[in-house]
DNA sequence: GTCTATAAGCAGATAGAC
DNA sequence: GTCTATCTGCTTATAGAC
């Protein structure tokens, strides 16, 4: 049987790309089709369960990712600064300094939420606990940290929001600068 | 002729309701029929232009909203901490304390942008000016209340989000608190 | 594994009666 | 001003050839 055009991976890093432009509810089957090159029908061969598995994928894949690159880092070795900016250099990669959206946010939004919910608010919390525990570990109390985890990610979706409506990178790249400091003031 | 079942100013606080639970896409001509209590038919003799005029005009109601009660304030009398602690409770109410999001933030996704971005981003940033506004008042150069607006804006959109993704008011509620304190320290 | 063709249903939108 | 009925096109999804 004959090698596919591209590969299982390579559909799936186009589907993020795709999700993260439009949303759940823009990113038409057409959409998808044009984005990864394949026709409508080879989409239902990569995932039987439709749209709906193609947005699953892709939030596993992106799972997949903030494990490896932001999660253990943040567990890892190094000083608690040293942790953070590593994360702060691998999200500004991610998001493109501020170009890209958030798929923890635009699956919690409409329709898809019902889906995508349960998931995503696993996602959040874990990503707050990895930072919480290097603030513990910079020697921050529990409650605390908690705190202080919670306002780094409502500063990095709430740059990636106002990016998005200003149009600009500059809100994003300016809070993820700021942001290992005021973490740890 | 007979009046009208419901007003139009009614109308449009119904459909502000549905958009901002369901985003632009997934609020489909069935459900904001459902929100109104009208036929389909009915909303095209509200709004001829469809669902965009129908997004358009809600839109335009929240801004009317943000500057009534926001922006005015803002500009108004009094100390600028009270002026910031005014916005806090306006905002508390009008998101109630995080469970509704922002319109400012959905209509700026996948196909709704390119037709409510450019007045999304016009909003935006009369909201930052007239935040920058008060913390001028306050003493603080001219650059640094941009910025510390912008940070503003960007802890209230996060908030939303993660109080969405969460599930959860204590998000919003925490961030709005602590907001004047630290706008103006 | 990819395609063309097509089905079934829902979306936005309109006509015209009352 | 509201409705029922209807239209057109797009959406998701499938069948079946290659």
């Amino acid at each position: 049987m004959p090698a596919p055009v591209i590969s299982r991976e390579e559909v799936i890093e186009r589907l993020t790309r795709a999700f993260r432009e439009s949303g759940y509810q823009s990113a038409s089957l057409a959409r998808l089709s044009e984005a990864t090159g394949l026709g409508k029908a080879s989409l239902y061969h990569y995932f039987p369960g439709g749209k709906e598995q193609m947005a699953e994928t892709v939030l596993d894949h992106v799972n997949d990712w903030l494990k490896d690159n932001v999660l253990l880092p943040l567990a890892g070795a190094g000083t608690p600064m040293e942790r953070l900016n590593r994360m702060i250099l691998e999200l500004n990669d991610f998001y493109q300094k501020g170009r890209c959206s958030c798929l923890l946010d635009l699956l919690a939004i409409g329709d898809a939420a019902v889906v995508f919910g349960k998931s995503i608010k696993a996602s959040i919390q874990a990503w707050e606990s990895a930072i919480a525990g290097v603030l513990v570990d910079a020697g921050l109390d529990e409650a605390e940290s908690r705190l202080r985890a919670e306002d780094a990610l409502i500063a990095i979706q709430g740059a990636l929001v106002v990016a998005r409506a200003k149009n600009s990178t500059d809100p994003f790249t300016r809070t993820l600068s700021a942001l290992p400091a005021r973490l740890l003031s």
